[in-house]
DNA sequence: TTATTTTTGTGTGCTACCGCACAAAACTAA
DNA sequence: TTAGTTTTGTGCGGTAGCACACAAAAATAA
């Protein structure tokens, strides 16, 4: 068990990337390479917390879930961070489901491990609560872009985080799986893509969009995703995706 | 100068009530009371820190300002929290602007000491930490709501999220600020507060609005409220405003 | 008092998104 | 091939909130 695959590198996620060598190599015997596939959940709104996870190819989102089944998405983790801040934070539950929007890699680590490395202080510890501030920076700016921006120009947000995370212009992922994530119809997300791809941005087959014209899309997004773009990059001093010119 | 008020008093912020008696006494010689008048920005959004602050009767609300002007909040602290988690969490910038939405007393301290006080590690960064999550189930439930609920039953969250950081029922607001908060348009406010003031809900003058029937805006408003207020008080074992049935 | 400013009330048309219904296309299994 | 399932496309009526315009009321100043 525990071995390691060529093709999962802890240095693939950024937070771990950034420890002290010697650290990392400390911290890596706590890491176990996990697999999550597609619409995995890996916790439930009010679920105590077992284990945190550092994606590497995998992303996360993280979902609100009203009473009347209606969700919400209110961010998303990928190899630029951890899923699990609950853990250190406190909490030790959160109100989020996190479920997985794009199949890959991860490496989970056990709650208390987790919670003890944080506790010693240290560069870990400023490392994650940094990556908190710049996970709180993505939910603030997209409280605000629920309410003050279209549709259209969420649907680029969304793209363009979602390719941040990936390296891969192709993302697999339905109409009515995207509708879920940004809290909208399903037929408002098809009218968007189809304006996107009238525009030559993107490509919108059935169950996959291709990202054609990056520059474009950042082009036409609303100002919230350059705020949650550079923000990750001053905290975290490390680019996810592409630095705007 | 520094002078001790009769009027003020730590133990009306809930986090610094929370602290061991000897910890308060020590921590207490870096407080320094001050008056927050009402409008006055405390944080314009991308400035570094100097001061954190712990309100006791001042409300101050958390403001993303977009850049054609347009603003939304994301938050509201009071005497349940601390203004400036930024400065332990790393960042030592936010990206809201902080304005003093409802005018009162605080304490105030200096950014170094903050710090100082957190990177001891203890019980005062556990709660520190703790109110940073409850912040974070504010902040998503803020999005979540811009995205699926009635202007009406968000301004009855708003009413009452503010109503639970006062000791009073009476709110000094006009439409046109409360647009601001919400990011809607001022008409908006006015005609919601119309069909909550013709329930009998609140009364609607010019100014102020006055909350008359609590219960009734508990039963009017989205579970987000209800949602946020469970985690402040499962997070900080404290309630704030009254518990739910 | 009168004049001015601030705040609220109201109307009109517009637009984005909703809910519902159902057709068309694409993929899957038999 | 045929049948079933999943996903996307499209239309239609409804509505919440927008932008703009302006009147009315309340507070403030002269």
């Amino acid at each position: 068990m525990n071995v390691i695959h060529n093709s999962i590198n802890a240095l693939d996620n950024h937070l771990l990337a950034a420890l002290p060598n010697d650290k990392l190599a400390l911290f890596q015997s706590k890491l176990v390479p996990v697999s999550l596939k597609l619409g995995t959940v890996l916790y439930e709104a009010g679920d105590r917390l077992d284990y945190g996870y550092f994606p590497t190819t995998a992303i996360i989102s993280l979902l609100y879930i009203m009473e009347n089944g209606a969700t919400a998405e209110i961010g998303v983790v990928g190899n630029d961070g951890i899923l699990g801040i609950a853990l250190f934070m406190g909490g030790d539950t959160t109100n989020s489901r996190a479920v997985v929007q794009s199949a890959g890699e991860a490496f989970k680590i056990k709650a208390q491990d987790l919670k003890t490395e944080f506790g010693r202080g240290g560069e870990m510890q400023k490392m994650l609560l940094r990556y908190t501030q710049a996970l709180m920076t993505q939910i603030s700016q997209t409280a605000v872009c629920n309410r003050l921006h279209s549709l259209e120009q969420q649907l680029c947000r969304w793209i363009l985080l979602s390719h941040d995370r990936l390296n891969s212009d192709k993302l697999v992922m339905t109409h009515d799986l995207i509708s879920n994530m940004l809290g909208v119809r399903r037929e408002g997300v098809t009218l968007a893509a189809q304006k996107l791809a009238e525009k030559g941005l993107i490509t919108n087959t059935r169950g996959t969009i291709i990202l054609i014209d990056r520059q474009g899309l950042e082009n036409a997004v609303c100002e919230c995703y350059k705020v949650v773009n550079d923000e990750y990059n001053r905290l975290l001093s490390r680019g996810i995706g592409r630095t705007f010119g």
